[in-house]
DNA sequence: AAACCACCGTTACATAATGTAACGTTAAAA
DNA sequence: TTTTAACGTTACATTATGTAACGGTGGTTT
């Protein structure tokens, strides 16, 4: 069950993952009724995507009565970096900087984007140890 | 034959896009000299790959007297962005931001790594900016 | 010229992932 | 006790990927 190179998910798997981040907690019957429209599936195929999500590890479900009640197990962002550092080790060479550098290239960020960001994690970084530590920023405001 | 929603490549055919990467140009029997020991295949195997690599678009081929040179046709930088902007809309709401924050809180990346690169960047813009101008330019407004 | 050989395409599997769902089971509800 | 809600089992079609045996064709070598 590592993690580290885990299965890639479907479209169908996809959707039903992000039925399961937008809400605190999910029942078969609930993706079901939030993927109606875009994807109407039966209700034991729906169950068998949430099994298989769960054998793989991004979900997991407690039971409440006799209904299971699922759980993400992962965040998005969190897949996300592994993917992408998936990419980096195939495609960039392993280093970050040539693929943000391809980003770039793409257009997909820009360099003010890339700074923007580099403040606000800075600062963020700043104020969580300031915190930490006890001491008190006078002006923290909350993003 | 939308590069933008491309078939993901297995790790053989990875592989193989490594070795044509790596030279300026590729015959099969180049292929299966590079991969041998990693991944040894027939002849025949190797010529399929190349085969659907091209018609996935990643490489092409040219004639030399009777023997087939492929070139990449893609730069990996490139397949990495596509791949990434496919992450970034399944799995961080669109917004690259969110991707990047993920990545430094896996430790992916730091805020010191971007604002480098943000540098960087903006550097090579400018020399690029004013040597297509010609010369010097005190500020443009460019966009 | 005949045999050979390098180089390529065609065809064909095996395996695994994914989508899809009919059925069977079980325990609670009516 | 009959119904039914909620779940698992089993099964199949499709597609992707790896793998390769064959067979064709035009140069090369005897």
């Amino acid at each position: 069950m590592k993690r580290s190179e885990q299965s890639r998910l479907g479209p169908l798997e996809y959707a039903v993952m992000q039925v399961i981040w937008s809400r605190p907690a999910t029942t078969a019957e609930d993706v079901r009724n939030a993927l109606e429209g875009s994807h109407d599936v039966k209700d034991s195929t729906a169950r068998t995507i949430l099994r298989r999500l769960e054998a793989k590890g991004y979900i997991e479900h407690e039971v409440d009565g006799r209904t299971f009640v699922y759980r993400p197990q992962v965040e998005p962002e969190n897949i996300a970096s592994q993917l992408v550092r998936g990419i980096i080790d195939k495609l960039c060479r392993g280093s970050v900087e040539n693929l943000l550098v391809g980003m770039v290239d793409d257009k997909l960020l820009t360099a003010d984007t890339l700074r923007d960001l580099a403040d606000r994690i800075a600062k963020a970084e700043a104020t969580t140890k300031s915190v930490k530590r006890g001491k008190k920023s006078s002006q923290d405001n909350k993003m």
